[in-house]
DNA sequence: CATGAATGAGGGTTCATTCAT
DNA sequence: AATGAATGAACCCTCATTCAT
């Protein structure tokens, strides 16, 4: 039963996301994911993997930037506005999974491919390089992207108001000026 | 004898500081303090108050602003480069304890007043706002500070190359027009 | 399909050779065997039963006798010496046969007719009887094939330098006397 | 409590003669020692050193020899006798013992020094050296070892009747010319 | 005939914490 | 004040075996 197999990744998800690596079970795990305990261990070697299994899956569902391929072409106002709004709006959809990827990227309770710094940091890396060859323009892709970067992080680990988007233009400003 | 928790807290420090609250076991604390695992159990309720107190007390001696008390009365940009360099430097030094603080954080193992935002954002906010009110100028206080925030978080965050620093004028630029 | 049922004997030989009836698994059998882990129970009721039906086709193959069944009308020194040195050689090619035959004796997962006693013990006694009886001679059969039994068993529970055969000659004329 | 432990070493004798090491657990002999389950690991790092302490212990009391350390004086067949007949009592008294050791050497669940060869058959090469030296005899030591391991074995693991004794006369003598 | 899917039962081990001294 | 001794609760994981196809 190929539905066996979804159940358990949408339960391990939900208490990933919820408990962190440590401090989610197996035991709650199969429970919500109405399986047996031991079935767990049939498809996924070990809990580490099923982690590693799980957080891949909602990882690449929910940071694909490929609907962004395009937006390269734009100028770099418009470019770097489009880019930064999208990220904080996928972002603060899904909170939970933001910030489950910063603590287990502190606690190495994940494999390189999936913390935080290749996961968010080189994807804004390589969509800046992008713009910038395509405009042939020089610029420190690596501040822009650190910047870009810090200001997600601010967006999930500081009480959210949603501020920062309405003074978008002026960081903007700073971001084509460093 | 004062001597047996100093023991215990140093022992606690660096075990936390390495592994993180939920991997920390008062086995390996107690052997570091060099004290039986029952004592810490007389010096403190549980693990978990014993982390807190830990963690309070290392905090206030690392993130401690006082020593900044005048700087507010320099001029715009010399205030928010002194602020800036001086956070950064402390977090640079004390890069452990930064992460800890964000992962527990984020993992709620840690009350309020020692949070990330409490301990960070929040005395950002109070630098800046002596500043601004001492120079009688109107400005987004919350904004700044979450910005400053996000540039901090980034910092222990990304992989380290100290690069931000050379590209601190421009950066203060944005600040003081927001 | 006969060769389904012919490589799990095989793949359940090889694995209960190296490592004994408890830590052998069905799935490495199962895998061993190049067929899924179900199909030994479709097979075999148990695991039990795999291993006993297992055990029992080898040790016949292994221990046969059969064409020792002239060997009885040699003189007494000859027949022993014939006897003892085929028997030699027989555990010693099949080492890890005859110590497994041991260990599940001992731990009693060996059906009676499988067992040390029976296999080897009584195999001895028969050729013994049959040499005395066509001799017309009195001679204390269980001795002997205590004795004999015992000479095997040291030599593979003992470090092998098959130092033993050298001096087979007075060993037999003991068991003559005896 | 130092009664604690003897309880537990004694619960795991009792268990691991009965069951052997696989088959023994951790929760029998902890009910049986009438402790928690976890004090077992309190006093041993796991399953495997309880069960090497155990059979250390019973192994030094069982099969100590230092009652025989006069007997090397004797002339050779008064030497041999008593050593054989002493040995065999005492692997007639620990049966249980002995056949564990047998199992457990040959599944490798023991270290070298508590293994079947290290405890019987080095013992009785020392004790022979100890007689033929003092002698000043020539002596194949390692065959007579080999022997006399065989003869013992055999009563342990063959089915018991006592009826070696009788002959060990003749036994002897071919020991004494081997 | 053969198997993919699923599981009940249990095993060793770890951890923070309490009891008694 | 400090500790040695002991533990309840839980956790991850393994294994032989059954169910349904």
């Amino acid at each position: 039963m190929k539905q066996t197999e979804a159940r358990i990744i949408k339960g391990a998800l939900e208490v990933f996301l919820d408990k962190g690596f440590l401090q989610a079970t197996t035991q709650e795990i199969a429970k919500k994911a109405e399986v047996a305990e031991v079935t767990l261990f049939r498809k996924f070697k070990n809990k580490q993997s099923l982690f590693e299994f799980t957080i891949t899956h909602i990882i690449a569902d929910t940071f694909d930037a490929s609907h962004m391929a395009e937006i390269y072409k734009q100028d770099e106002h418009s470019f770097l506005k489009t880019l930064i709004t999208n990220r904080l709006e996928v972002i603060n959809e899904h909170q939970a999974l933001f910030k489950l990827i910063i603590a287990e990227s502190i606690r190495e309770h994940l494999p390189k491919d999936l913390q935080f710094t290749e996961v968010i940091y080189s994807q804004l890396k390589t969509l800046l390089e992008h713009h910038y060859i395509y405009h042939h323009k020089e610029a420190n892709i690596e501040i822009k992207a650190r910047l870009i970067a810090g200001f997600l992080l601010s967006e999930v680990i500081l009480p959210s108001k949603n501020p920062v988007l309405n003074h978008l233009t002026h960081y903007i400003k700073v971001l084509t000026t460093i």
